[in-house]
DNA sequence: ACCTGAACACCGTTCAAGT
DNA sequence: ACCTGAACACCGTTCAAGT
């Protein structure tokens, strides 16, 4: 006997759910089909097959991720505040965002964040292909870092050469770099250490 | 009849080509097995399962990119011309290094770039935790651009939103920016205006 | 020590058949 | 219009058997 209809936002819910716990590669038809309660092939009548419905899951996000607006009195502070709250957002969905990041949309993403940067370099009297440059850096360095910190949370166990780095000349000549740099990093502080760094540079 | 002995270095030869060439996801063990001339099954006597010929093929690359030399005659040069030189041997592997980057490796194959930014940043007279916020926001803006910039390239068609953006009220009042932001990137340049930015603010 | 084919449990997809 | 099970061509891996 046939189920009740499934539904197209159902089958984006429930695969955006697996995907979500467990990572892309737990998506599969079969165990789709089961979290459904429906045949296999059922999903094909809504989705068409397996690499549509990542393309329909990776449309969502990047439509999700749309509205977040910058505080701040000058346009620097505006534009490091705009960083941070994007950062937030990305590693709030760090499964999807690396789906968007592995089907190339992760420009296309980032279009109303570069429509605010616009607004805040202009503010800051930069124009024409200068103004360009500056958009363009910022951009480049928010979408990059968070790129790069997830890669280091995923990281397994660091290999002994990590250590071993600090015991030769530097750490003699310079402990507090040695120390400093044998700590883990605090990802939130060099984000904006680095913004403000760039910005300003930029701006100046 | 048995085929003349595989060795482990020609199953990790042959497996570097198939994705060098067609990217990780053609790599199937009866695909590898084909081209070895090989039964699938020799393959495990030799590197394990698949998984762990990935492994070893991400070891290699690791290791692989290991000796780049800065030029230049101030550090701040010298750092351009690290980043410069990272970025082409980046570029160059690009399928291996998106699986460096997948096993959760990148941080590891900088060490020994990290070991060549110290020094730099050491000549510059940055001294303790000052210094290593520099090493680390110059490797995270190396490595976040160079990965963004992968990603810009795999894009499929840029959407219409791309030029609407630049139709409004900017491109009135700032058609040398509409324009420029309309061209595509420069890479290089892009690249090179913000290390040169982000290393200007840090070294001051 | 190393190579082999058969077999197993998975996978995405297609198809003809239901209602 | 939508759901279904059977079947197909793949896949990684294990195993018992060769030499």
């Amino acid at each position: 006997m046939p189920r009740a209809a499934l539904t197209r936002e159902e089958v984006l819910d429930t695969a955006a759910e697996l995907v979500k716990q467990h990572g892309p590669d737990a998506l599969t038809m079969r165990k789709l089909a089961a979290e459904l309660g429906s045949a296999v092939t059922s999903i094909y009548w809504h989705v068409g097959n397996r690499e549509s419905l990542l393309d329909a899951l990776v449309e969502r996000t990047v439509q999700e991720m749309g509205a977040i607006r910058p505080t701040g009195r000058t346009p620097a502070a505006r534009i490091v505040s705009l960083a941070r709250g994007l950062r937030r957002e990305l590693r709030a969905r760090p499964h999807l965002i690396a789906m968007v990041h592995e089907h190339g949309l992760t420009e296309r993403m980032f279009l109303p964040v570069r429509r605010t940067l616009v607004r805040e370099v202009h503010a800051a009297g930069l124009r024409g292909s200068r103004a360009a440059d500056a958009v363009r850096a910022v951009q480049f360095q928010i979408v990059g870092f968070v790129l790069v910190e997830r890669n280091r949370e995923r990281a397994p166990v660091q290999s002994p050469a990590e250590e071993e780095l600090w015991t030769g000349a530097t750490a003699d000549e310079d402990p507090a770099l040695a120390r400093a740099l044998a700590r883990p990093a605090d990802p939130e502080r060099l984000f904006t250490l680095s913004v403000e760094a760039l910005v300003t540079s930029l701006l100046a």
